[in-house]
DNA sequence: GCCTTGAATTTAACACTGTTAAGATAGACA
DNA sequence: TGTCTATCTTAACAGTGTTAAATTCAAGGC
């Protein structure tokens, strides 16, 4: 035996187990939800023991916490290119709308972990990850101080700004799940979120969302 | 001994063993969160064994399912309670909303079970539970219907009403958790949540979130 | 009043979870 | 070569949902 491998040919230190764990976990994750996605799990399927995983991460949650983190950071690089692309203001808006809504859709269990998991929202307050949040938060910010200025409306970038994340955060919950079939189809007749076309039908509930509010209509 | 007790004074029959178990579990979540709220848990803390609950509740996810329920009857009760005490379409529009986040607020476990749990979620979408959703769904339709006559709006009542339910729920989910905090703070300058007048502010902010749109803003 | 029936509840057990303690391995560096 | 140290292992504990089998006891028929 070369010292290096066991019976198995796997050798006793992993070398790369961080991100085949992360991987792995993503990919779980993805697969089946968050519920699928316990140490053990994960530990048998990298072919490892389950405390092995606690050299790399201090314990569940902590795990959990890292893989909302890689995905607050992929959102936010999605958003921010969306709204480069754009100059207007308005269409600024419902860029970063449509980007919000269609991550919510691609990533259902990652965006729930990361919107709705009060475990991994208290570690995210305990953590360094406070100033990533903020550069997400001052995106919107920026984008309804130019709006204000366009329409010169009477409201502060900060109100404006956690009114619209509101409408669109709200969006994505209701879209997501398969609750949304059920509002969904009652509201609109659509059979499930799934079977619209996207980027046409949302394109018309954002503009519903926050087009025409503080725009007189005759101006539109 | 009586045949009715045994040594710890307690009849072998309960008598009132589903009301005890549901009360004791909607106890365990407003205090402690979904997380606390296992099988075991409430059949210890009732005095009972873990399988006799199997005898009341199909699983775990039943009794969940239970509480939810039983959160949407009394949301749908709060909310077109509120209404009822108005006649003007925007201001019902505003009362649901205000009525909506304060229940997120006042009882944030339960909110988080109502419209964050994919499990109970999926088992409302089995069971016979969609006839009391239809009615809360009915209850933004018709008010959203009114508005629009009101204010001769060119869109359709169920798109609106969609629209209207994301910015108020995206709205509550935001409030929530230990997250509200950081935005919160991050948009408004409050320190937290709890911290800010509900009545007031949520005023403010929902005013931002609803009314204008469609409002020319020299008819205000 | 007795006996049967069946619902309500028990104990025992299985498979899973997160987590910790103690020991084994092997790469790195003196 | 020898020691150090990070890495990984096995063993164990407490907790979870759930099922099977045995027990208790209230109710109804005779």
């Amino acid at each position: 035996m070369s010292a290096q491998k066991n019976k198995d040919n796997k050798p006793y230190h992993h070398g790369d187990l961080y991100d085949t764990l992360i991987n792995t976990a993503a990919k779980i994750l993805k697969e089946e939800g968050v519920g699928a996605v316990s140490l053990r799990r994960i530990a048998k399927e990298v072919g490892v023991s389950a405390p092995a995983v606690y050299h790399h991460f201090q314990n569940h949650t902590d795990l959990l916490t890292k893989l909302a983190i890689i995905g607050f950071n992929q959102l936010y690089e999605q958003t921010s290119s969306a709204i480069r692309s754009v100059t207007d203001p308005d269409e600024k808006t419902k860029q970063y709308g449509i980007e919000l809504v269609r991550f919510s859709l691609e990533n259902q269990h990652l965006h729930k972990l990361m919107f709705e998991s009060s475990e991994v929202e208290e570690a995210l307050m305990k953590g360094d990850f406070l100033d990533n949040q903020k550069a997400h938060y001052q995106l919107i910010i920026d984008v309804t101080t130019e709006r204000i200025k366009k329409w010169d409306l009477r409201t502060s970038p900060e109100t404006l700004a956690l009114a619209t994340f509101c409408s669109f955060h709200g969006l994505c919950q209701t879209l997501k799940d398969n609750r949304s079939s059920n509002l969904i189809r009652h509201f609109t007749g659509y059979e499930d979120a799934q079977s619209l076309d996207i980027k046409l039908t949302l394109s018309d509930i954002i503009s519903e969302i926050f087009i025409g509010r503080h725009i007189p209509e005759n101006t539109q």
